[in-house]
Formats: C-alpha cells, sequence, structure tokens
RNA sequence: GCCCGAGUGGCGGAAUUGGCAGACGCUCAGGAUUUAAAAUCCUGUGUCCUUACGGACGUGCGGGUUCAAGUCCCGCCUCGGGUACCA
C-alpha cells in the first residue's frame, strides 16, 4: 500500500542531492545572484532546537525558489565552534575542546542534513578551522596595521600616519610607540570586567547586571593589560550607514541607542579664587581652548549648556584623575573613603544602589563661566568616569538624577527653563525647587538669554562659549572601545609577538607574526583550567611555543585569546572563497557576490553580533579589501519559537485553590500569595480542566469558576521540560512536516508557541497532497487515476494561476504562512474534482517544492520526469486568469450589508448604482426612507445612505 | 523609569490603498464508511436572542474623523521584549 511515508522518502532524496551535488554553487555568477544567509549556529552539545530550522528554512525556500527563477544561489552553512561551553565541558571531562567540538559538528551537519535544506555543503567552514583561524588572525594583524584618520572618516595604513617632528627626533622607539597609540588594534590598561569564575574578562556587552552573560557569575571591575579594538572611531559611520539597509527599523534604533550618539557642549569651570577669574577668562580669550584637559579648571561635558545658569554644583566621578587635587585638607579622610568604598563596589552593587544617590563633598569651588558664580564640587558615583569627561555640572532643576542628589544634600535648586505654556507641571513649584523639568522650554533666569526657546538657547550659548574659549560644542557616544582579549584557552591566539630584552622584560615593541608563518595554532596544554588568577592557560604551552627567536631577537607570544565574537565577524566572506589559502576571499569573487542579499537570524544578535562585523567590514573596505561599504542588505529576525501553552493554577499549603490574581513571583522567583508571601504550589493542568470566563477574558477552572488560572507559552528550557526535539518531530512526521509546520506557525518574525496538533495539521495536509496524485489503493506506487492529460476546465486553469499568483508574491515577501494557506486551498479545491489534468498537477507540485523538497521531489518524478525539479523554471502565471469573471458585491444601507448580489466583474459606479437599486430586498427596505447618497465601489461594494 | 513590539473566535493566525472581519489550520460536535477501531470523506463550529425565517452585538478599553474603521487621529489599559545613573 503506497501511503506517504516520509520516512523512506527523505533519505532517498538527501543522498540524492548529496551524491549529485545538487545545490553546488555554480562558478559562473550570472547577473542576477543571491547570497542567502544562516546566522551560523554555535555547535552545542544539546544538538538542534526546533528554534534553528525556523530561519534555515525560510532562507532555504528564498533559495530553492531563486534557483526555479533562474538566479544563480550561494546558501552556505557553517558553526562558530569557539566559545566558553566546549572549554567548560573539556575541563570538567578532562577532554579536548576540539574533540568535542568536532563531534557535535558532526550531530548539527547529520541534523541539518536531515532536514533538506539545499546548502552547498562544499562550503562548510567552522571558525575553529587552522585554515579559517589563519585569516582570522590575519585580520586582526590588518587592525593592527590601520589607524583611523577623523578628517578623512576613514581607516588608513599605520605608515600613513603622520609622525610630529619631536617624535620623530627622538627616534624609531619613539615612533614605534606613537603609532601604537593610534592603532585600531592596541593595548590598555584600563579597568576591565574581571570574572572570576569564567577565569576571563568580558566586554561590557557581555556583562547583565553585574553578572556575566554566560553563566552568570559576578564580575568585578579591575585593571589588567588588554586589547583592544577602537570601534568608536567607526561610531559615526555605524550610525550613518544604516540607512544603506533594509533592517527592520527596531533593529536600527537598538544599534543607534547602543552606539548612543549625543551633542552638546563641554563647558570648563575655573578652579581657583572668584578674584582671579577675570584673568583666567581673559587669558582663555586670547590662547583658545586647550584640546587637553587644563589643570585651572573643570571640564564637563553637557547635552544641555542652555541650563548653564542653572548648574549649582559640580560633581566629578570617584575615578576622576583630580579627585585628589581637589580634595581640601579638611574633607581628605571622607573623600578618600568614599572613592575607596566606590572602587571596592562591584557593578551589582552599584545597581542595587541606584535607587538612593550618594556623595561627598571636596570642599573646592569652581567658577561657572557665564555667570561667575562659585559652585561646589562633589564626588558622587552617580557619575560615571567612562563617559564625557567624568564630570558634570549639576542641574537640579532640570535633571531628575541630580535633582533626587540636591534635595538629598541640601543644595540649592534653580529653574531656568519655564514648560511650554500646554503643559500641567505647575511653574510656582518648579521656581520653588519641589519639582523637576527634564524638557524643553522657554529660557528663564538665564539674563540675556531670557525668552529664548531651548533649541535657540543652546545654539546661542555655544557661540558665546566658543567666542571666549570657555567651551566648545561636543559629540559624545555611550559605545566603548570593544574588549577583545580572553584569558581562556579556547580561541583564536593573537598573531603577535612581544620583544623581549636580554633580562627578559618586554621591551614594549610589539611585532605581528608575518603572513607566511600564521596560523598561529594554539598549542598543547596539560590542564587549561581557569584558576581565578587573570593569567592565560596559554602562559602554560612549552617554550618552544612561547618563547620564539627571529633573528636573533627573543621574543614571548601574546597569551591571551580572542574572544567568540571574532570569527563571527567575516564568516560570511570566507562562504565566498572558502579554499583560498592565499588570501581570505579573492577580490573577483568578493565582487561577484557581495554584499549579503538576505541575512536571518534571532534578534539576540541585535547589537552584539551585527556591529561588530559591520565595524569589521567597515575597516576592510577602507583597506581596499572589499567594495561594499555595508555587508548585510536585508536583514530579518525570526521569532522566538515559545514551547505549547500550559495551563497552571495555584494551591496553598492547606490544598485549597488560590485565584491567579492574587498570586506573584517574588525574588527567588517562586510564586507566593501577593497579600502573605506564602510560598504557592504551582499546578500544571491538562487542558480538559480550564475554560475561558463566562463574561471576561481569563481562563479559569472548569471545576470551580471563581478560580482564575494561567494560560500562557513559556521558553523553551530544559528546567522547564517543555523543549521540543527536532529529531523526534522528523521522525513521528517527516522533515517535510517539520519545514512546513515552522512556516505556517505564523509570520516568521513574530515568536509564536508550538503546537504538537499543529504538526498533525500540516502531515494531514502533505498527505492530502500525496492523495491527489497517488493511488493509495494500488499495489504498486502509482498515480490516481483522477490524474491524467484531459484538458483543464477554466475554473481549474483559474485556480492554478490564483495560486501560482499568490505563493510567488509571497514568498518575495518572506509571508510563508500564507503561501501555505493558499497552496492548502488549491489541494482541497483539487481533491474534490474527480478530474485532475497532470498540466495543472505539475506547475503546483513546482510551487510545493521550496516547502516541502523530498515530497515534491517525489511526486515530481512520479509524475514522470527524469531529473530533479530543483533548478525547473518557476510556474508563470495570466494575470487575466486569477480573477474570476463574476464578483459578489454586497450591498450595504447605512454601511450594513443588507444583501449580496453577483455581477460580472468591471461594472461602472452608475451601472451598479441601477443594479443596487432594483435589486427586490433592497426596493422593499428602502419603503419609506429618501435616499441621501449613494457611494458605488466597482467590483467592491454598494453603500447606500437613505433615511 | 525609558524605548520598541503586540492585543482579532476555545487556540495558532488571515484580511493591498479605510470597502463583505474571522481565509487557512487546529480543537470540538454530528454524520457516512467499517464487524469494530484507526484512517478517510461530508456537514457544522465568534457571541447572544429566536422553534424557524431572521435579528442584534462583535477586532483590549473610552472618545473622534468618515457613507464606511481591525486598518486613520486623540486619550488610556494589559501583555511580551529590550534597556538602565550615558549628564
Amino acid at each position: 500500500m503506497p501511503k506517504y511515508n516520509p520516512a523512506e522518502i527523505e533519505p532517498r532524496w538527501q543522498r540524492f542531492w548529496d551524491e549529485n551535488k545538487t545545490f553546488k554553487t555554480p562558478t559562473e555568477v550570472t547577473e542576477e545572484k543571491l547570497y542567502a544567509l544562516d546566522m551560523f549556529p554555535y555547535p552545542s552539545g544539546e544538538g538542534l532546537h526546533v528554534g534553528h530550522p525556523e530561519g534555515y528554512t525560510a532562507t532555504d525556500i528564498v533559495s530553492r525558489h531563486a534557483r526555479m527563477i533562474g538566479k544563480t544561489v550561494l546558501h552556505p552553512m557553517g558553526f562558530d565552534a569557539f566559545g566558553l561551553p566546549a572549554e567548560e565541558h573539556a575541563i570538567k571531562h578532562n577532554a579536548s575542546p576540539r574533540e568535542f567540538t568536532e563531534k557535535n559538528i558532526n550531530t548539527f551537519v547529520r541534523q541539518l542534513k536531515d532536514l533538506g535544506f539545499s546548502y552547498d555543503w562544499d562550503r562548510q567552514i567552522s571558525t575553529t578551522d587552522v585554515d579559517y583561524f589563519k585569516w582570522t588572525q590575519w585580520i586582526f594583524l590588518v587592525l593592527f596595521d590601520t589607524w583611523f584618520d577623523a578628517d578623512e572618516q576613514k581607516g588608513r595604513p599605520i605608515s600613513e600616519l603622520p609622525i610630529p617632528a619631536e617624535i620623530k627626533e627622538a627616534g624609531e622607539y619613539a615612533i614605534r610607540k606613537y603609532q601604537d597609540e593610534f592603532r585600531l588594534a592596541f593595548e590598555s590598561h584600563a579597568p576591565v570586567n574581571w570574572c572570576p569564575a569564567l577565569g576571563t574578562v568580558l566586554a561590557n556587552e557581555e556583562v547583565v547586571d553585574g553578572l556575566s552573560d554566560v553563566g552568570n557569575h559576578p564580575v568585578q571591575r579591575m585593571p589588567l593589560r588588554q586589547w583592544m579594538l577602537r570601534i568608536t572611531a567607526y561610531a559615526d559611520r555605524l550610525e550613518s550607514d544604516l540607512d544603506q539597509v533594509d533592517w527592520p527599523e527596531g533593529i536600527k534604533k537598538l544599534q543607534c541607542d547602543w552606539i548612543g550618539r549625543s551633542t552638546g557642549a563641554e563647558v570648563d569651570f575655573f578652579i581657583g579664587d572668584k578674584s582671579q577669574f577675570e584673568t583666567w577668562k581673559n587669558t582663555r580669550t586670547e590662547n583658545g581652548f586647550p584640546q587637553a584637559l587644563p589643570e585651572d579648571a573643570l571640564r564637563v561635558y553637557t547635552t544641555r549648556p542652555d541650563t548653564l545658569y542653572g548648574a549649582t554644583y559640580m560633581v566629578i566621578a570617584p575615578e576622576h584623575g583630580a579627585v585628589e587635587e581637589l580634595t581640601t585638607a579638611e574633607q581628605g579622610p571622607i573623600v578618600k573613603k568614599y572613592c575607596d568604598d566606590a572602587a571596592m563596589k562591584s557593578d551589582r552593587d552599584r545597581q542595587d544602589d541606584r535607587t538612593k544617590k550618594s556623595g561627598v563633598f571636596t570642599g573646592s569651588y569652581a567658577i561657572n563661566p557665564i555667570t561667575g558664580q562659585p559652585v561646589p564640587i562633589w564626588v558622587a558615583d552617580y557619575v560615571l568616569a567612562s563617559y564625557g569627561t567624568g564630570a558634570i555640572m549639576a542641574v537640579p532643576a532640570h535633571d531628575a538624577r541630580d535633582f533626587e542628589f540636591a534635595k538629598t544634600y541640601n543644595l540649592p535648586i534653580v529653574a531656568v527653563v519655564a514648560p511650554p505654556a500646554k503643559g500641567e507641571l505647575d511653574l510656582e513649584k518648579l521656581l520653588a525647587g519641589e519639582i523637576c523639568f527634564a524638557g524643553v522650554g522657554t529660557a528663564i533666569n538665564s539674563e540675556s538669554f531670557d525668552g529664548l526657546a531651548t533649541d535657540e538657547f543652546k545654539i546661542k550659548i555655544i557661540e558665546t562659549l566658543d567666542s571666549t574659549a570657555v567651551g566648545r560644542s561636543a559629540v559624545n557616544y555611550k559605545l566603548r572601545d570593544w574588549l577583545f582579549s580572553r584569558q581562556r584557552f579556547w580561541g583564536e591566539p593573537f598573531p603577535i609577538l612581544h620583544e623581549l630584552d636580554e633580562a627578559g622584560n618586554r621591551t614594549g615593541i610589539m611585532r605581528p607574526v608575518p603572513l607566511e608563518s600564521l596560523p598561529v595554532d594554539l598549542p598543547f596544554v596539560e590542564d587549561f583550567q581557569p584558576h581565578g588568577r587573570p593569567e592565560p592557560p596559554l602562559e602554560k604551552a612549552d617554550d618552544e611555543w612561547l618563547f620564539p627567536v627571529i633573528d636573533g631577537k627573543k621574543y614571548k607570544r601574546e597569551t591571551n585569546t580572542m574572544p567568540q565574537w571574532a570569527g563571527s565577524c567575516w564568516y560570511y566572506l570566507r562562504f565566498i572563497d572558502p579554499h583560498n589559502d592565499s588570501a581570505f576571499i579573492d577580490p573577483e569573487l568578493e565582487k561577484q557576490w557581495m554584499p549579503v542579499d538576505l541575512y536571518i537570524g534571532g534578534a539576540e544578535h541585535a547589537v552584539l553580533h551585527l556591529l561588530y562585523a559591520r565595524f569589521w567590514h567597515k575597516v576592510l573596505f577602507d583597506r581596499g579589501y572589499l567594495h561594499t561599504p555595508e555587508p548585510f542588505k536585508k536583514l530579518v529576525n525570526q521569532g522566538m519559537i515559545l514551547g505549547d501553552v500550559e495551563f497552571t493554577a495555584f494551591r496553598d499549603t492547606n490544598e485549597q485553590w488560590v485565584s491567579a490574581e492574587l498570586t506573584c513571583e517574588n525574588d527567588e522567583r517562586k510564586t507566593v500569595l501577593q497579600a502573605t508571601g506564602e510560598e504557592l504550589h504551582v499546578v500544571k493542568l491538562d487542558p480538559e480542566q480550564a475554560e475561558k470566563e463566562k463574561d471576561g477574558d481569563n481562563f479559569v477552572l472548569k471545576s470551580d469558576p471563581q478560580i482564575r488560572i494561567d494560560s500562557r507559552a513559556y521558553k523553551m528550557s530544559k528546567s522547564r521540560g517543555n523543549v521540543v526535539n527536532p529529531d523526534v518531530i522528523i521522525a513521528e512526521y517527516g522533515a517535510d512536516s517539520l519545514r512546513l509546520y515552522e512556516m505556517f506557525m505564523g509570520p516568521l518574525h513574530q515568536s509564536k508557541p508550538w503546537s504538537m496538533a499543529g504538526v498533525n495539521g500540516v502531515r494531514n495536509f502533505l498527505d492530502r497532497v500525496w492523495r491527489m496524485l497517488v493511488d493509495e489503493k494500488a499495489e504498486e506506487l502509482s498515480l490516481s487515476s483522477a490524474v491524467s492529460d484531459h484538458a483543464p476546465t477554466d475554473e481549474q486553469i483559474r485556480m492554478l494561476h490564483k495560486t501560482i499568483k499568490a505563493v510567488s508574491k509571497d514568498i518575495e515577501t518572506l509571508g510563508f504562512n500564507t503561501a501555505i494557506s493558499r497552496m492548502m486551498e488549491f489541494v482541497n479545491f483539487f481533491t474534490k474534482q474527480t478530474e485532475r489534468p497532470q498540466s495543472l498537477m505539475e506547475p503546483f507540485i513546482l510551487l510545493l517544492s521550496p516547502f516541502a523538497p523530498h515530497l515534491a521531489e517525489e511526486l515530481w518524478k512520479l509524475l514522470g520526469n527524469e531529473s530533479s525539479l530543483a533548478y525547473e523554471p518557476w510556474p508563470k502565471f495570466d494575470e487575466s486568469l486569477t480573477v474570476d469573471a463574476l464578483v459578489e458585491v454586497p450591498i450595504q444601507i447605512m454601511g450594513k450589508i443588507k444583501t449580496k448580489i453577483s455581477i460580472e466583474r468591471g461594472k461602472s459606479n452608475k451601472e451598479l448604482e441601477a443594479i443596487a437599486l432594483q435589486d427586490p430586498k433592497i426596493v422593499t427596505l428602502l419603503e419609506g426612507l429618501t435616499v441621501r447618497k449613494i457611494i458605488a465601489v466597482p467590483d467592491k461594494l454598494v453603500n447606500i445612505v437613505a433615511n
């Protein structure tokens, strides 16, 4: 009995595609190319998750469709395989991270092949391949060899960096040190996020609420020598070039916010006696605004220079360089204690304290350059050393944080901006210092500037500050330079050698490992367990690796490794030319394939990966290795797939039901009774036990409708036990069903709950497709007798053309869920037809093929075709055949539908009106009414206004 | 707190430019087929009123614009996600 049996069909076609290299990327790239890319996965030990195939199926459908419309397609897959989990696993099991990673990759490849994706497997890469990270190291050296020319807004070779005459005179060593200060990859000794549990430092982006992103371990600040990448130099371009790409607005905004560009002014407040202020100001006006931080002034950054008249005190960060100098002898001990405490505090503690502000007075005053009045200088940890100048002018009347601080320490509050007239804010209260207003408005208490609107004021005041050289306009970014080194084993080694002197100490001279000596492979290390101290595991490599001698000079290798992000910053380029051993990519091939036309992946990479990759791309672009300024033309984020919907109810310790609205979660994420905090039992219910409230939106217990229950889909997680394994779905329903279901669930970008019943639903559809063509009662696999070479009817032809049109359009807009529903309608229609002309069945199978490729290939063959349908021309439709001759037009009276008439398409509104008014039902309904107006929309509706 | 996104039947979701709300699928109910079951096929399935014919209501809530609003405008509510002292 030839029933639809995916377990037999699917492996057979997968083998066919593999053996025939059906999806090998063509070497001749035609004008119309498609580069469809998935965010490559981290090959975890758990294997593929059902979230992975969602995006992968979408790009696969687009790729398969593109081949059929004649495009040349590049559709590759690879693995982002460096990273902490493999190393942690290796430590735990005393094994090699490489072996573990390779095993996981094999599982992933097997699972991906089971899903029938049309990847060109000859291009498979892993970031951990030595042949791959050779070029990651090479790109690092490009960064090392590049400085950013701010005037040209462009990265240039370090050899083109202008060297000041006095440096030149000081000799080669001075020149090298000078260059090192400008490189895009540079060493720094700044405080970093050190995570003792992971034994490594982390990027700001990898620390969430003072805990590590991976594993939730505490993170502390400590100064360490680190490699940094100067991503801040590219901040403006990373922001402005977002207009060039077709990305979701939300993601663009996230990147913009992350870059956090703000404009305002830097203002110097004179430190010294009020009597010398005029002299200071005059000297300033003569000499101009100093580039470097002056010693006789405190420099602040503000986005609201228009509130300068309201600056009643100043605050510097505890780490600010001038703390000691500004602290008076009397205040010395308490300031020192405050700063020491702040330094001890972890980021986590700082978060907790954020609700209340603390600070201490330094004892010093600075002179407001516009009013000439002295203001006290305080130290407080609500000012960050790393942003702006690490010092602020505090305007408590117009900044919520300053307001809170001023209230706590009884500092004066002066209102200088009146809210817009319409506002409900009470001006009296504002003037009395009782409330704070942070918006824009009209200047008050600002001498000659009074009455100016905020925006005008800003421009005027900057002009004034500029003319006397006490201030200037300035731009700031939230974006920080990228901390690029990790103290772990399982990452790319840096291709950098540190020159040593006779005594074995670093001379400070660095030497890049030359191209011919790349890659720098990971050495064998007996034990790479983190020990809670910041010496990287590579320090334990043998001397031969650690201390190379070149031209008689002894060097020590850099022993930090690169972070996981490094490999994923450029993998999309390597896919274009994966086996090239003389360059990271052939420039000709790069021109043919870049940019990536469609990039699909999860929104969790909205800032990190996408920002880092764009940054590297721009550097490589500036240095002439690439021809596009942006790597990813169109980006789509797939939504998260949640677990099946769950109903939960709550019971107290006396086994009594508790209604859901009386519960809440406590700090330990346990469900408790809101009123008393009593811990409750969480009971998972069978859907049978739940029902919807009679008049309300809540679900309640069927047995006791007074008790509300929770109905929600949760994120899939091991602990919740709601994880769906794709292998199980494939075994039970088939890969085509899994692919189809994930596409049918809803819009790609939306998060949606899994439903086993839904999988069964699409499997049902595939069964129906099978039966539409196959005679299930026959002994051998053969066509159903309904399938014939009969001439199709007009209705049948229209059905096909409508379906072709809808499916084609939906693939273009990635509306896969509606494409599938249109194909379901086609099948519903034809299974009722006793004659199913083969000439209509064939195009339908082609339409289905990108979605359910195994089944489509099988049926295509059954219909008598010899070869794979992968490159068959996509069916075309005739516009005139996509509409019916007759249309049903509703007739409304006062906007309410009264009847429907079936008429020929294309009637004018006059004709429509006449037909409507003659309709017997309408005539009856209009009796006694006066027709005031008739609106007729051709082929759509008629609305009669009558009363 | 701030910034996004979303609220449509029992559930997932459809609905060019405002123009027939609920396509398609699931669920459930009834029927056919069968010795029986599975599978399959057919019919029905927003709510309320009505024996029926039919009618009223209905896209989170309250207003508004319009001949006509899920769609546009104003004001809220709830949920999901992101983010957090960035001056």
